[in-house]
DNA sequence: AACTATTTATAACA
DNA sequence: TTGTTATAAATAGTT
């Protein structure tokens, strides 16, 4: 393609090289920018001129990394040493493990479920129980403690009440004893909901 | 260049995208393949489509992996050390992952539940209870297809049964229709334990 | 997969 | 280099 036509073999000219190389570089990064964009393709691509200039190209949904990645996968090509392989690994592993974990979730949420067999349900029954008793005993306790506080404080209550009747025997007038009941003894009065564990228990509960 | 003009953005129909993909692959290749000998140029090409399929190139006198190391030399940019990188925060990201999974299955095992506030234990709870729900409507859809079975089975043992007694009068003596009983009848008997889908509650539930 | 009418890329030239 | 232009190549739409 152009004034006349030219066989594929190296240019001996220099210059003249170094000029078609120029251009056909520019049109190959072209070239490989189109494909991505029309075709949704992905391209990694290096070129290097013969005097060891390099230009590079790499379509903008992935990075030079993530390509040659893949590459290396499809090819079955290893690109990267023993010491990437083990972290390649070590991901692959994870991955796994996250998989099955997903599963046993997913299970123990009661999805998925239809395509397990009867045996593969005890298990994950034994489990469900397992936990349910475990949450159940766990909000048990947390019962018992706030029914200690109560009861401590109804304990502190008693004798505050006695400490202050004592006092207010010692005062004058019977008129004397109302107002203090009315302002100094509620001041000291416990407030029992912010202290309530299971305050969530009126959002929490409602589905 | 073509029969008309096109706007470089992505072909929407998926055919005809797939069409020029194949064409402009290989007219790339071909220029790769071009500008390597023509100007004693160094290529390291590799294209994905979007169906996945991988296409690549590489000037012979080298290879994606010199060429690379090269590419890593030139752009001051660390492939190696960049994919390491890259590996280990996925390493990183995983584990993170896993491990939440880990404590939310913990949870609803009742595990490490002590350390949780009440209001924590409330959507466990619940997770639990439905799970607890799936599983066991399972089972008793289970359960309802053995019966099934078990009711056809005895509608099929009936009739068969029907058909013995028949053959059996037409037989002479009672003699004869004893020795049938022994062996005729029992060959045909149902294995009832064989097809019974909770066998397993015998090893399942002995804990 | 072929076939062309066109568009693009580019070899030679300035 | 960069630009121009005649021509070779590539390819979009079609069969």
């Amino acid at each position: 393609m152009g004034r006349g036509k030219i066989e594929i073999k190296r240019i001996e000219n220099s210059t003249n090289r170094q000029v078609t190389y120029s251009k056909r570089r520019n049109g190959i990064l072209k070239k490989a920018k189109e494909i991505t964009v029309l075709c949704d393709a992905e391209v990694s691509l290096v070129i290097f001129s013969s005097t060891g200039k390099m230009s590079e190209y790499c379509s903008p949904s992935t990075t030079l990394i993530k390509g040659l990645d893949k590459y290396q996968k499809q090819s079955g090509k290893k690109l990267w040493d023993a010491k990437h392989e083990h972290l390649s690994n070590e991901v692959d592993r994870i991955k796994k493990e996250n998989d099955s974990m997903q599963m046993e979730l997913k299970h123990m949420k009661g999805e998925d479920i239809t395509s397990l067999q009867p045996r593969e349900l005890i298990p994950i029954e034994d489990a469900l129980t397992n936990g349910l008793e475990g949450v159940r005993s766990k909000q048990a306790s947390v019962l018992m403690e706030y029914l200690k506080m109560l009861q401590k404080n109804e304990r502190l209550l008693e004798e505050e009440n006695k400490n202050l009747s004592y006092i207010l025997n010692q005062q004058v007038g019977m008129d004397e004893t109302a107002r203090e009941m009315e302002n100094g003894y509620h001041q000291k009065e416990r407030d029992y909901s912010s202290q309530n564990p299971f305050a969530f228990s009126v959002q929490g509960n409602n589905k």
